[in-house]
DNA sequence: GTACAACCTCCACCCACTGTAGGTTCAAGC
DNA sequence: GCTTGAACCTACAGTGGGTGGAGGTTGTAC
């Protein structure tokens, strides 16, 4: 049986993350000692992996959710982990075309700029006017 | 003089995120009515219209804070401007990289599951066993 | 038996907003 | 001048995915 500080070591969780994945139902409540200090069997560390790995994938806590309940039924299709999987993959490559087209606009912004005053600077010129964008790029954030 | 609800159409704000940006700081205090409504100027929308352009470019708040006070004071060396651009840029690329090695991953699971239960999905099993994994991806998230 | 690292709970905080409840003000139409 | 109703106001809770700290207790090695 782990202590929680071990289990965390050996998936390299944080201790408060663990008990917060405890808390919102993900990991399941484990045993306690006489004292009240959770112990943990390979079961649950196994479960952990899982849940540490997809999220080093990049899928949501829901998602995962959904995944662990679906490893957790091996008699029942895996279309729906296909599905899931497929939408990260989307949401990824979402991700990249927004972040290139970033790429894009910071690199000419920063070339531009020669370096003199901040009146003249070409970075803040564009940030002050966006008709001086080459892309669109509507959507907030990274 | 605009009021809170056009300066949002204006420059694509939702009226609780500029609020929100005045509590922060970000938006100076703007004139009321007498009954105590705000009412914007031209300035303001100038303003705001930089901090949503550069949200749009990945910028975080408080990079944006310094890029607002650069160019409040025209006369000041350039250099910071094209040292924080410089460096979101480095974090844009770092997550391009990142979110590749996570699509080449994705990609390769869900290439490699052909579809039987979930005893057998390749998507699960990589989930739970991470040393099929080709590439390595320590860190978390998206 | 003692020292102290590791554990416990509870709560606040991070970013950048978004949504809601319950009440007030402004402006257009009559 | 009066009514209507959209737009405004404040205050607070919630989002995702955790992280950090205070203040107190337990487990274990010596």
């Amino acid at each position: 049986m782990l202590s929680i500080g071990t289990l965390a070591k050996r998936t390299g969780t944080k201790v408060q993350t663990i008990r917060y994945y405890e808390e919102i139902g993900l990991m399941p409540e484990p045993g306690r000692t006489a004292g009240g200090q959770r112990r943990y069997s390979d079961a649950e560390l196994d479960r952990l992996s899982f849940i540490r790995h997809a999220r080093q994938l990049g899928f949501p806590l829901d998602a995962i959710r959904e995944l662990l309940a679906l490893s957790d039924s091996p008699t029942q299709s895996c279309e729906e982990a296909d599905t899931i999987a497929t939408r990260q993959l989307k949401l990824v490559e979402q991700r990249i075309d927004r972040l290139q087209a970033l790429r894009t606009e910071l690199k000419r912004m920063i070339h531009e700029c020669s370096g003199g005053n901040a009146a003249d600077c070409r970075i803040l010129g564009v940030l002050r006017d966006h008709s001086e964008c080459l892309t669109n790029h509507d959507e907030i954030g990274a």
